[in-house]
DNA sequence: GCTCGTTACGAGCTGCGTAAGAATT
DNA sequence: AATTCTTACGCAGCTCGTAACGAGC
């Protein structure tokens, strides 16, 4: 059985190209890698390397084993991450998402429930759920789509509407509902981190203008002392960053079929029993307008 | 890092479930198994043991810990005989077959050629061709359907054509090509390693029996003093140990479609360049009949 | 009394750093 | 002269086996 170490150094070399090299990146000596890179050769009982008297280079199977070694490694460390995630998982139930508003109702359920739960910060992108879930880096992501594997499934949970917060004055306000159509061209403050949503109205709003804010601060700062437009969502209400407490604007739904977005639910089978409630919770909080 | 040999004592408890016969498996005593597993414990910083005073089980996370070690350790180990293998396939040209006959042409050439060339004596299932090519346990796989993944290809090589050896009284032999539907309900005495012939024949033949033979000495031996019919191909000529000196039968090409068979030659993009000249000899080799 | 798991102690292996040397640019 | 790789030597750390002990069936 290869020892890691040594597979290391072979890794840490295909990339370095010398041992001196490899030695100063791994905080050892070269006669350490001198060493390790021979007993590597000498256990394997395969030629690594090709020695000039001052040059050592791998050849084309010390060039695979690198490759290889390379896999490994990465998945060697995976091993202990996610013994220590599973473990982890064992004892808080962890909610993500892939879009921002279903992480802000989480979060709002996790203060009303007694049971160990955690929501992430931030949300993840929609192909990296499958994997959050089958490394137990999360027991429940909040997802735009169903995810259907062998061991995962996916339930419905409730719909994401988008609305338009329009200055009171403006002829668009006057009447219950919105479409995208009716907002072309106009200027609307945007908060950067908004997921998916910021395709659908780049998308579906014509020739509009979108001034992204990194920082909630800046955004709730501009909002208050401008008329510039914004979305919200029956969701977004839950994000304490964005509360707008004195607001001259009114807000109508957008009536567009995109921009309703269905909201599923993705576990683990085997841990279906365990989020039951939660996705019980999740339903009952729901915000019905 | 986590060592290896924490991980292989791992496995191994979680198949024995005691520590005495985990420490007997691996051939050593228990105390070295006792603190092995603490070590592993105090190194992922995480719970994998229930502990009574005289009996030690798993917790959940150190039951998937052991399903995730088995995994990785299988992974460890395939990298050795992988790069060992690669080494090989440096030096000598490894041909296989998920088919006998293709074999047999195979090993022929390579009896005319200068190159390292090896060919193995069995054959493998086709679903394992794939595996046999990325892990470079063969150079090139000799197949009965293409494969084509992104670092595959093959070329069509030729085909391989069943026929029947009758004896020369029966009326069916009084033509010169047969059908499967006129070998009806009759006896063949057959090898036990045909690879797919097998299923084509009882398929294609109705109420035939099948008399298999798993050493060739005794398919020879019972051909030569008995009257029943057995299969060839033009590919299986090439077969030293059922070649029939003294044979009064007849060869009847069966003219069915399913008697035909392509053979394809699969191998690594990669390796396109070196098996090319290989590839040249199997089709000017290839028997026309 | 037998089996199982844990702890303590000493021995042997092995991987490391230091030091020195040889070859190349 | 500076860099690179290799070899020799002694030490430190770690894993192992032996021995002894405690707990349960």
């Amino acid at each position: 059985m290869i020892e890691p170490y040594l597979l290391e150094e072979l890794v840490a070399f295909s990339r370095t190209g010398t041992l001196a090299k490899t030695a100063q990146q791994l905080h050892v000596t070269q006669p350490t890698v001198t060493r390790g890179m021979q007993k590597l050769e000498d256990d394997l009982g395969v030629q690594l390397f090709d020695r000039q008297p001052n040059r050592i280079t791998l050849t084309a199977t010390g060039r695979h084993a690198a490759e290889l070694a390379t896999r490994l490694m990465a998945q060697h460390q995976a091993f202990s991450t996610q013994v220590q995630a599973f473990d982890h998982a064992q004892r808080v139930l962890t909610i993500t998402a892939t879009l921002p508003g279903p992480l802000l109702l989480a979060r709002q359920i996790a203060q009303h429930t007694d049971q160990a739960l955690s929501v992430t910060t931030t949300f993840s992108p929609i192909d990296q759920a499958t994997d959050l879930l089958t490394t137990h880096q999360a027991t429940l992501v909040l997802t735009q789509r169903e995810l259907q594997t062998p061991t995962l499934e996916s339930r419905y949970l409730g719909r994401e509407k988008l609305a338009v917060n329009l200055d009171q004055f403006m002829y668009q306000a006057n009447q219950t509902t919105v479409t995208f159509a009716e907002l072309r061209g106009m200027s609307f403050l945007v908060l950067q981190d908004i997921g998916s949503w910021r395709e659908v109205i780049q998308r579906e709003i014509p020739q509009a203008k979108f001034l992204y804010q990194t920082q909630p601060s800046a955004f709730r700062e501009i909002t208050t002392y401008s008329d510039f437009p914004y979305f919200s969502t029956n969701l977004s209400r839950f994000d304490p960053h964005v509360a707008t407490p004195t607001d001259h604007r009114v807000r109508r739904p957008i009536r567009d079929a995109a921009a309703q977005m269905p909201i599923y639910a993705s576990y683990l089978k085997a841990d279906r029993q365990r989020v039951k409630p939660v996705l019980a919770a999740l339903r009952a909080h729901w915000p019905d307008d």
